[in-house]
DNA sequence: TATAAAACTGTTATAATATAACATATCAAT
DNA sequence: ATTGATATGTTATATTATAACAGTTTTATA
């Protein structure tokens, strides 16, 4: 039957669950630092956990800041597409959900005789609760 | 009169003019072995004209693929914000020039109550003529 | 249920990317 | 000429990521 088993590893769970309760991105040393309680003792631990979290879709990479963070897309149709803003106050991010924005980067490439397959977008600016806070 | 001095220094030229003449991304240390013969020694110098010319908007860097390339966009109102199409097969690089982007992003934010300020926009694909390459 | 293939683990070492710290030199405005 | 800002040269080190290899567990199926 081979059903493809969808369960997490170990560490995989370990490195997982840390990101979840993450408040910002967290740097593969910090996750290493963080989970060594739990028996994490290597680097590659964290970066083999993190390259199969990343495949699942289940993590995205922030490509300008080396760090990592949950997905949180429940309607994630890209696996490999990523789009964020990324507070440059309090270094919260968030995951942008407008789906037709994959649509949108798609033409914008075909414009320019490009075809598209996927894309990282990074978008810095201040965040609604940093704006609130300096209007206080 | 203090007519604030835009000419580059010896460093930066010889790093600029190597980025001109390359076909694609070019890494930190690339950089460094290709430009030894003309004094350059250590990495910091490197990373340190890179740093100015990024500031200049003359370079951008490829945040996902560690490296760097030349700004080819004449009209790059913004020099904090990048948007490029890279091409996964031959590894081009081109950067986009569509204008609005900046506004289309901007008001995307908005719907997300996020403030924008500038992006990072990394689109994967492939080329003109890596496509066309494929179909003869 | 034996077994082979695939995936995951543990570990050590090292590669690749980037910055700190400090001394000296050059530039540019008064 | 002097000062303040900016650039340089150099050594050392920090940060991020992968290679290589041996051993173990999981999974599919013969």
């Amino acid at each position: 039957m081979s059903l493809k088993k969808d369960n997490l590893t170990k560490n995989q769970k370990i490195v997982l669950d840390l990101l979840k309760n993450a408040k910002e991105p967290l740097g593969a040393y910090t996750i290493l630092f963080n989970t060594e309680k739990k028996g994490i003792k290597a680097p590659l631990q964290v970066y083999r956990a993190l390259d199969k979290l990343i495949e699942n879709g289940k993590v995205h990479k922030i490509e300008s800041k080396n760090s990592y963070v949950i997905c949180t897309n429940s309607e994630c149709d890209s696996l490999k597409s990523t789009s964020f803003l990324i507070c440059q106050n309090c270094d919260k991010v968030s995951e942008i959900k407008q789906s037709n924005l994959r649509e949108d980067l798609s033409s914008l490439s075909k414009g320019s005789d490009f075809e598209y397959v996927n894309h990282n977008l990074e978008i810095y600016g201040i965040c609604k609760d940093c704006t609130e806070a300096s209007h206080s």
